[in-house]
DNA sequence: CATCGGACCTGTTAGC
DNA sequence: TGCTAACAGGTCCGAT
């Protein structure tokens, strides 16, 4: 489910709910996630007060003075901020009890995503190594073709690389190749310094206007007040595949690239 | 080091 | 209608 524009609406839907408020409790039902939540958790955090809420790559930080929570959406997770007396329903792990009455709950049915804690000072195994923010100075064409120079690997799965930009999956890597007419099997390698230009380009008003229009709901992403996302109106590559390209009319082609499926047009992108 | 395939899970949907 | 198989937004890990 949730690639940048989805994990930035989540965080802008719950910080005004948790920044300033005390964290009566932290309840897991089930530690099972990407990785088991640990036992110590919920003492680290009891009685602390959330002081920020950020996001680094697709990665939500819930900050306290002591550390902070690292929770990560996988591809089925969500959050949703309730009223305390709400009864949880299948696949709500994890509560965030407030003292303003409400609770942080993270539903996740595939239990890819994780809970995670990082003291504060620390940077946790999991945000080492990562790229830079698509959205913040350091990220252009320029970083990406020289990252790219000796890789064969098809570009769209080099864009998927989190080690290069993050927060870049298989939706809008499809759609900012589609916009940068770029063939997405194409060796990274091969993109001249021009078209990274332009694929950068692409990058950065595709994920901030999808932040503006709440992200991407293909089946159930909900922000934490509930409300879908209304990108997907907007997606002229991705889940169209033998549609007609909205620019030149030719039937998308659909293949998987690395595993995951891929829509391109090939008129359009070279 | 780069690349590839498999792994982790469950729910939904396409196809027979 | 009912069953099964394929597929889904992410990322880590081990083998090559």
């Amino acid at each position: 489910m949730p690639e940048l524009p989805e994990v930035e609406t989540t965080r802008r839907g719950i910080a005004p709910h948790l920044v300033g408020r005390r964290i009566e409790a932290l309840t897991v039902r089930n530690r099972a996630l990407r990785w088991p939540v640990s036992r110590a958790l919920p003492g680290r955090v009891r009685g602390q007060r959330v002081e920020g809420v950020r996001r680094r790559a697709k990665y939500l930080l819930i900050r306290t003075e002591p550390g902070e929570l690292i929770v990560h959406l996988g591809m089925s997770g969500s959050l949703r901020v309730l009223g305390r007396g709400t009864a949880p329903r299948a696949h709500d792990h994890v509560d965030l009890e407030l003292d303003s009455g409400q609770v942080l709950r993270f539903n996740d049915p595939r239990r890819f995503g994780c809970w995670l804690w990082q003291p504060r000072g620390r940077t946790h195994a999991v945000l080492a190594g990562l790229g830079p923010e698509p959205l913040e100075e350091g990220f252009d064409g320029d970083l990406l073709w020289k990252l790219a120079q000796g890789r064969r690997a098809p570009v769209k799965n080099f864009l998927m690389d989190q080690r290069v930009v993050v927060g870049v999956g298989n939706i809008y890597a499809a759609e900012a190749l589609f916009r940068a007419g770029i063939d997405p099997r194409r060796a990274a390698g091969r993109v001249s310094r021009e078209r990274y230009a332009a694929l950068a380009d692409a990058v950065r008003a595709i994920l901030a206007h999808a932040i503006e229009r709440g992200g991407t709901t293909l089946r159930d992403f909900l922000a934490p007040d509930g409300e879908p996302g209304y990108f997907e109106q907007e997606l002229l590559a991705y889940g169209r595949g033998g549609e007609p390209c909205r620019q030149c009319g030719t039937p998308l082609r659909e293949l998987a690239i690395g595993q995951r499926a891929s829509v391109w047009c090939p008129r359009c992108q070279r």
